[in-house]
DNA sequence: CGCTGCGTTGAGACTACTCAATATCCGTGG
DNA sequence: CCACGGATATTGAGTAGTCTCAACGCAGCG
């Protein structure tokens, strides 16, 4: 099990004790509820396979993804000591999910102090690349924001060696990239097609390659020192 | 020393460890930068009197404001975690503010397991607020996420007291609320002036009063659950 | 072979932006 | 007490970016 690009942050006996956390692992198809918005929670769930998202919604069914999950990634740790599910989380692949009992995380903090850090870390990380999808949404243009959305998600591929060069696999639809970048799909679609027309970008099937990373770089003001990837300096 | 509307969850004995992990208490004006982006830290900041921010910006100046501090918020506790300041903090107003070390938020969670949780949920109900704003961002009219803003405003500082019926002290200008909601300066004064117009809010000076909060909560869709302002249930 | 979901295109409308001018407020100094 | 400067708020007019609605294409699949 990978912490998400932390891992050599922890001992190999943390390893151990987050391994021992997990009470099962659980298959999921593409597209469907892992938690709905206010359900109970008492567990909370580690990625282990495939990607899933964070969304709310408004009642006239206008949403918003609020955040996307790779593999390593722990989607709703939050809600340990949240105690609320104030959104959803939904698979956008077939995924396996690890289940981890919020009770066995309160033992975790109560003699892992390294660790709970490392797990509060988690959670800032969310909340750091969150920031800039905030910053994107209001002072971002729409491309802007699409580019500065493919240069993280590299990146966070990368470190968890997903990414074969320039290269990805990049499996939300249209409609799911619009729901993240907060715009209409057909508005997605015009905004894509500029980035395929200037040659920044190939995006076919569901494999994304970037053609100019530089140049993506450079359009979305991309600096990824926010998403904490480098090891701890201590 | 208050823990942002936490206090119920923290024990007398939990509240004198806070209060003696506190270093320092610095007064600082009003528009002056507590943290730059990007600084060495190894401290946080505890806002004891006044408002503060954190915010964002691009290259060309563009800046998004991505959270408001209010008194006994922790302005930036995940510096902590993190490590790292991927963003920039300024006081609003006047501001009192307590300084704790890292070093002390350390022995913390090596000591007290039950505040460490306290001290996290602090920081993911600061990632809960950026959510909705982010839905805003994203899904809501310019209208609507100025009326939630209002709403969100309003509940915090009840829960500090810090509202006179349904009046409350607003010193954000403009500008600063523009930065916030993500619009232009032009475009906030006209959205405001649509919520006088139309009755459900009043602003002058600076104090604001909800004249209509049924209204302003409907427009807004506002719900109040995100917040975790009610006592935990454990 | 005809759904159904996804992607693409076009035309017109609307929200929010830009630029620029003017008004108001407030603190300061004469 | 008034004049002034600077910051903030307001207004107007034209524009850009994004949205809406609607149609069409294409591919996978039962």
């Amino acid at each position: 099990m990978k912490m998400r690009a932390r891992d050599q942050t922890l001992s190999a006996e943390e390893n151990a004790v987050l391994r021992e956390a997990v009470a099962d692992v659980v298959q999921f198809e593409a597209d469907r509820d892992i938690v709905r918005e206010h359900d109970r929670c008492d567990q909370s769930h580690l990625l282990m396979h495939g990607w899933a998202c964070r969304y709310l919604t408004l009642a006239d069914g206008r949403r918003q993804i609020v955040a996307l999950h790779l593999p390593g990634d722990f989607v709703d740790l939050h809600s340990f000591p949240f105690k609320r599910m104030d959104h959803s989380v939904a698979t956008l692949t077939p995924c396996a999910i690890a289940v981890v009992p919020h009770e066995r995380l309160k033992r975790i903090t109560e003699t892992q102090p390294h660790l709970t850090r490392v797990l509060w870390l988690s959670t800032l990380i969310d909340a750091a690349i969150l920031r800039q999808w905030m910053l994107g949404a209001g002072r971002r243009s729409a491309v802007e924001r699409a580019a500065h959305l493919f240069c993280e998600i590299f990146v966070r591929l990368r470190t968890i060696e997903a990414v074969d060069g320039a290269r990805f696999a990049f499996p939300l639809t249209q409609l799911e990239l619009a729901d993240t970048l907060g715009v209409t799909p057909v508005h997605t679609n015009r905004v894509i097609q500029g980035l395929k027309r200037s040659e920044v970008l190939s995006w076919r099937g569901q494999v994304v390659e970037i053609l100019d990373p530089q140049r993506l770089g450079r359009m979305a003001e991309f600096d990824p020192t926010y998403l904490a990837l480098e090891p701890e300096r201590r």
